[in-house]
DNA sequence: ATAGACCCTAGACCTAGGTCCAGGGTCAAG
DNA sequence: CTTGACCCTGGACCTAGGTCTAGGGTCTAT
């Protein structure tokens, strides 16, 4: 065997094949080998970055954010100060993504003791949680 | 002045106003008074609370996730204990999203670090950073 | 050698989240 | 009293990210 149906890479990484050729066309996955049927045949490991793909989905990244992602380690050709330099302008974007999304759960923890403790509902501190504090991106 | 025009409103929150409109249909912000001339009149905080959708939306959340945050603090006719649970729940996935996200900006400052010493650009730790660790949902 | 479960491509279709007309009213300025 | 910038509704259209169907080949077990 030397490699996985699109199948079974579908069946392990939780997508439909449909999808796998999708990313596929969106140069999201590489193209992967062709058995004499033209049977595509992956590596194994293209089930861990369809994984990756789909968990940096649900944190707000779109496949083109997440194609820059998984190509900052695979340009192994490009300079490599280059590719320092996008992984930290990355690191800043993350910093703010979890600067908010932990201003929201101290809002929604704020709220949560406002009401465990019978007080007034008073002003929402949910709308207070991303105001401002100077744009993502 | 009993409140703003929908011109007004997406001009300062940076939106179209078909996306207020659109916002209204989809129950994201309340129906607005209307005027005389049947044009829509909105109260000052719904520039804030649009703002909150767009921002809330860059971090992964769906219009019907936002809208559910947004409830939180509206529904003080539904039982304490149940905005106070649900506020707890969206705290234990907000949780799981920045350790995600902490893991992803570990993995990216990692991979920085192996670039600028020039060491080996080894195996990639960018697909290490969203393995496995419980899904979040 | 035939059924059932796979695989292939092309292209239609779907949902979310908007965005853009068309056709028509409103309002302030000149 | 008309021009330009607004506003209204209804419905068409668009992108991202898939999903499904048709029409056809492959493989494995019986």
């Amino acid at each position: 065997m030397v490699g996985l149906t699109i199948g079974k890479v579908a069946e392990h990484a939780g997508v439909n094949v449909d999808t796998l050729r999708y990313y596929e066309r969106q140069d999201v996955i590489g193209k992967p080998l062709r058995n004499g049927s033209n049977y595509r045949l992956y590596p194994e490991d293209t089930i861990r970055r369809v994984r990756f793909v789909k968990r940096a989905q649900e944190l707000g990244f779109s496949l083109a954010e997440i194609k820059e992602l998984l190509e900052l380690r695979v340009s192994k050709n490009a300079s490599c100060a280059n590719v320092r330099d996008q992984a930290l302008a990355k690191v800043d974007s993350l910093n703010e993504k979890i600067r908010s999304l932990q201003s929201m759960r101290r809002a929604l923890v704020k709220l949560a003791n406002e009401c465990s403790d019978d007080g007034p509902v008073g002003d929402c501190p949910i709308l207070d949680a991303l105001d401002e504090k100077g744009r993502v991106r």
